[in-house]
DNA sequence: AGAACTTAGTTGCATTGTGCAACTAAGTCA
DNA sequence: TGACTTAGTTGCACAATGCAACTAAGTTCT
């Protein structure tokens, strides 16, 4: 804004602002998303994301921290702002534009998750089951197959939230080959199959082993570390994420 | 959200909701930005972005698309949602949080953008000299140079803008080679180093000829015409940017 | 014990993409 | 006419990628 000939009037019926969670996590291979079915109306019995208000003084990465601590106790989570939806009719009782954010939990904290001080459920969906047919906002996606609208089946979600988790998942695609976001899926040490695992999971698609190791080790992106996975058949080498300056590769 | 146990309390103390708009335009070979003078205090005399407050009907975009209209004249332009900043205290009257957003503007309409109605003055700035010293909100940029805070010289920017612009500058670098954006940037007819010049503004540095120009052709971003411009030395053939179903390369 | 099976990890090679140097082509200007 | 500038191509060395086939190390079945 370069000036503003009504600052004070404006701040007359002004929209609510709330944000939204999209939480991500790892589960038997397959990409899950954190989802707390409503107790209530509007959307009583369908999923919604975890978030809230936005407090006087607070920014809307720390609401979406705050609001995930405080309905499913997680902490210390890789969490980026996502994008904003504003559609003036999104929730049925007035003006509410909601700021998404995207988190990443790591594999192993995936049962450290609890209910909300409010004792809603929480659950994980797996990911290619929980959204179909939804269309991500702004432009379309990387992966750029028109989907289509839902069938007759009532839908899953609340509000615009499916779009809003297509949203995520488009970003999460989108950065995945550029940046080392997908390690914040994965527990300290892990193997590379495990990690293959991840990149499958968010692309939707298998990828080739000896070019996926090839890419980690070459880039440096990951290293050895002198243990071992053992398990069914021949143990694994376990890696950890390399340190590095920036997520970017 | 998931549940309002305070959804009619919360309507009290919500902060402002307002839009920004980044305008990019290519002048003379370097990638220049829109910026309008304040008038009034605060921030006299400082450069700001278009933008406004957002209306009880419209969405943000609809809200940016009318604001940059309002304020220069600019319509049916290249527009997206960028980032969301809601620093408590970013503007020194109140709570106000800005949904940003980056225009592009092709460069042979540089010239048709108009003051505002309220007779500001808007002027082109070049980017290089207009950033410096600012990093962009949310995760580093994948040109990952750590930037110096600014010196003793006066700021330019009014508000956070600075750090708007920086973060507009790295959504448009990171999509630069990965999108068919540039385009955005250039007149319906152009040659192919005049699209040359495009990528290297933005990216900030020289690219190579050769690569460039099989690139475009062989993934077919861009068709022949027939025609030709003439300038001071070897005429140069016309191009334009091939029909296609997404902006994702 | 040993064969079959499963997952881990490597080797080799053909194909494709990238960076760079050197070249040709077509105009202007002195 | 020749120097200069910008447009555009050719050729090649080198790196990245995709795929098939291989070896390695464990478990399970008979």
């Amino acid at each position: 804004m370069s000036t503003h000939p009504s600052f004070d009037r404006a701040r007359f019926e002004q929209p609510s602002l709330t944000v939204d969670v999209v939480v991500f996590a790892m589960r038997e291979s397959a990409l899950n998303l954190l989802v707390i079915e409503r107790g209530i109306p509007p959307f009583e019995g369908r999923w919604a994301l975890p978030g809230g208000f936005v407090l006087p003084s607070e920014t809307v990465e720390r609401a979406a921290a705050r609001e995930l601590e405080e309905e499913t106790g997680l902490r210390d989570v890789y969490l980026e702002q996502l994008y904003t939806f504003s559609m003036p009719d999104r929730d049925p009782r007035g003006r509410v534009v909601s700021v998404a954010h995207m988190a990443l939990l790591p594999a192993d904290r995936l049962d450290t998750v609890q209910g909300g001080s409010d004792a809603r459920r929480a659950e994980w969906v797996s990911i290619p089951e929980a959204i179909e047919k939804v269309e991500p906002a702004g432009l379309p996606p990387p992966g750029a197959k028109p989907r289509k609208k839902r069938d007759a089946r009532e839908p899953h979600f609340a509000f615009d939230h499916d779009v809003i988790v297509a949203t995520a998942l488009a970003r999460l695609r989108g950065k995945l080959e550029s940046t080392t976001l997908a390690f914040e899926l994965l527990p300290e040490e892990f193997t590379l199959t495990e990690a293959q695992r991840v990149y499958e999971a968010i692309l939707g698609r298998p990828i080739d082993k000896v070019t996926f190791r090839r890419r980690l080790t070459q880039l440096e992106l990951v290293e050895e570390t002198p243990r071992m996975r053992r398990g069914a058949h021949r143990p694994a080498r376990l890696y950890r994420a390399a340190p590095r300056d920036s997520v970017w590769i």
